[in-house]
DNA sequence: CTGATATTCACCCATGCGGGTGAATATACG
DNA sequence: CGTATATTCACCCGCATGGGTGAATATCAG
């Protein structure tokens, strides 16, 4: 939910081996083996991988048998998504309106030194 | 760009103390004395993350003096979530799929049979 | 120049994490 | 039953990381 599970979210995509696994999984379901087969690490650090995924509820597991097939789970991404929308003007909207003020202000008076908003302000 | 800054984003974000000075220049720019005032970190250790911060250029430094004011620079986030949402489906659109061929498909005659992406199938 | 303020640099320390190996444990198969 | 396969558990190792302290390094103010 709240900002605990945002840290295990994220830490849990930060690494490319990781990444590597969710970006496996959406192609389709897969065993640990399959999964330690198709990258260059152990089954075991595969098996880790897994549960480090698992704790950050962004793979479900099933066991059949003596496999455990994984399958993706996304929810976890949207919340994560989510969180990063709350900047989504700092990187969208950011060009336009850049090119939207120079082009409608043709005098060059051109604020680029940032109002330094409350920052600078105390001591 | 590609895999390499996707890790020092998100890693970057994976960290409260990281995120919590992003979410702080939400509200306007700030020295870096200002956000370690802000957190129960000492000046050093702020003085750290935020070179973390930039690296990952989620910030932008400007050197006034003596005074280093820090932007949030969201860019690197965009990418982020143009990342995640590749895994969209996974999250979103979960319901309205399942409900939405719940109700077309009067007869019952569900595509249950292998399909790998469902996962949660019955259990 | 001298002192105060803002940041960083150079270390130190504990902890966590990615990865590895070898031994359990569970399930399938003959 | 016994053997093979699938996963995990228990450790071990190197390294990065978060945090801290104290000493530089800049810049501002007298």
């Amino acid at each position: 939910m709240g900002e605990y599970q945002l840290d295990v979210v994220l830490s849990a995509v930060a690494d490319p081996t990781r990444r590597a696994i969710l970006d496996r999984l959406l192609v389709g379901d897969a065993r640990v083996t399959d999964l330690a087969s198709a990258f260059p690490i152990s089954l075991n650090s595969t098996s880790k991988h897994i549960k480090v995924l698992e704790r950050a509820e962004l793979v479900r597991r099933e066991v059949r048998g003596r496999d455990h097939v994984l399958s993706l789970r996304g929810e976890a991404l949207g919340e994560a998504v989510a969180w990063m929308e709350q900047y989504r003007a700092f990187w969208e909207d950011r060009l336009a309106a850049l090119e939207a003020f120079v082009l409608s202000d043709p005098v060059g008076d051109v604020p680029d030194d940032e109002d330094p908003a409350d920052g600078g302000g105390a001591r």
